[in-house]
RNA sequence: GGAGAGAUGGCUGAGUGGCUUAAAGCACACGCCUGGAAAGCGUGAGUGGGCUUAAACCCCACCCUGGGUUCAAAUCCCAGUCUCUCCGCCA
């Protein structure tokens, strides 16, 4: 959520940060202030009103104290319509807020300066390469063809289970997956100062408010039914990441500055129902509804909110690099970014089988857009409460990762080798039929 | 699913209709004390909003949520949510 302050006081600014998107929100502006201003208006009438219902309700007391009960009543004459007064211009007060308050909650955070122009992801520009694209001297072949020769993956028969956009991982496929996740978390635990935690799968509807998911992408997500009871539906959806629970983790808190900054990093599966996307997705894993992802989750002063995003970034690179992969990390232009990021970098990792590079991590700052949403501050130096820049990256997403590995390593022969870093959690050093 | 207890400031915790402007303690800030610290003593200080160049002052709201009673509600009434304890079922 926007500071309404900064609406107010700079609306050209606003409305030109948001322009910079390209999504036609800063349209919404002028609506904004002008719910705005009928509410402080209403806000001072009903405040003078009820500052003179206390007076004289004051007044009752005493003389009814002093047993002058004849004055008394005629003082409550006194307040006579005051009351219904009240509650007609505190029920527009109200819903003039309401309505303020939903328009918020619609608009996305503002490009960080440092953030390029552009309408898509073509206006992305590539800030480092890090490696070359493999050579082989034979056609390199497809992740799927690949993992059905060496039994990772049972496409068929997870279509069997789920229907399409579900992997059902097997033998050295459902290995690797683990070993993959283990490798990150104890990357991310013991050379990167981070925490670990295993948080809920599923979480309440101001979880997803809270990061920026609700209430404009709420068709994007799994909902979950309780049972046959239709009135339990809603009341939790699956995480489509673990920022959905970890960030809110200390919703509604007033930390001390001496407590920042907080680094979680967590496993978890991710849930997304990618609506309109169906049929999508060639034939593999690129794109699903259910992958695994191993997450960084920042709550830092905002003055140094973004010395720790770039340090986040290599973390996540930090994964690729070690598992000896040909990566690019690119800056999202105003127009690709998600809705509660100021500033994010992209990794995308070569995948030899498909000839592209593949997105497997997304590194933002949203500076204070979702600490507000989900009211989190910190009690600063001089006891004022002011809120913290919120960070998250993937450290980094499998499924994708996984193809690319798949794809890196293959051999002549369509056997595997398997990256140093992993072969003591795999305990091999080759994958084969 | 059954029975009971509870929800008050950053935390703990008093408070049964108007001397509550929410006691007290802890934690916090500043001062005194000290070679320095701790302890002790003193002072300050809740959150959000409206006003304000800024600060102060002033005003309103806030004691789980939403309704209701009343001139007046943390306090009384109704409904709901959540938490804890015990029992049942369960991996």
């Amino acid at each position: 959520m926007l500071d309404i302050k900064l609406i107010r006081e700079r609306p050209d600014f606003v409305r030109e940060r948001l322009a910079a998107r390209g999504a036609g929100d800063e349209a919404h502006i002028d609506e904004l202030l002008k719910l705005d201003e009928q509410r402080r208006k209403l806000l001072g009438e009903v405040e003078a009103l009820k500052a003179q219902r206390k007076r004289v309700s004051k007044e009752i007391g005493a003389l009814m104290g002093q047993k002058k009960i004849e004055e008394a009543e005629a003082k409550k004459k006194e307040t006579g319509d005051l009351g219904d007064r009240i509650t007609v211009l505190d029920k527009q007060a109200e819903e003039a807020e309401a309505a303020r308050n939903q328009l918020m909650l619609r608009l996305p955070n503002l490009p960080h300066e440092s953030v390029p122009v552009g309408k898509t992801a073509e206006d992305n520009p590539v800030v480092r390469v890090h490696g070359e694209k493999p050579a082989f001297d034979f056609k390199p072949k497809s992740h799927v063809e690949l993992c059905e020769s060496l039994r990772l993956v049972d496409f068929t028969r997870a279509v069997n289970l789920s229907g399409s956009g579900f992997v059902l991982y097997t033998h050295w496929g459902a290995k690797l997956e683990r070993a993959l996740i283990q490798f990150m978390l104890d990357l991310h635990t013991s050379e990167h100062g981070y925490t670990e935690v295993s948080p809920p799968f599923m979480v309440g509807p101001q979880c997803l408010e809270g990061v920026g998911q609700f209430p404009k992408f709420a068709d994007q997500y799994y909902a979950v039914r309780e049972g046959l009871d239709d009135s339990t539906l809603g009341k939790l959806y699956l995480i489509p990441t673990a920022e959905t629970p970890v960030a809110n983790i200390h919703r509604g808190e007033l930390l001390k500055e001496s407590e920042l900054p907080i680094r979680y990093c967590a496993y978890t599966p991710c849930f997304r129902g990618e609506a309109g996307a169906a049929g999508v997705g060639t034939r593999g894993m690129i794109r699903v509804h259910q992958f695994d992802k191993v997450e960084l989750v920042g709550i830092v002063k905002p003055e140094d909110g973004y010395a720790e995003h770039e340090k986040m970034v290599t973390y996540a690179e930090r994964v690729l690099q070690m598992m000896g992969l040909h990566y690019r990390v690119v800056l999202l232009c105003t127009g690709d970014m998600g809705f509660a990021a100021a500033k994010t970098y992209d990794l995308e990792v070569w995948a030899p089988g498909q000839g592209s590079y593949l997105e497997v991590s997304s590194v933002s700052n949203c500076e204070d857009f979702q600490a507000r949403r989900m009211n989190l501050r910190f009690k600063g130096g001089t006891g004022d409460n002011r809120f913290p820049h919120v960070l998250n990256g993937s450290g980094t997403a499998l499924a994708r990762l996984f193809v690319a590995l798949v794809e890196t390593y293959q051999q002549a022969d369509g056997s595997l080798v398997v990256p140093k870093a992993l072969q003591a959690y795999l305990k091999t050093e080759r994958i084969q039929a």
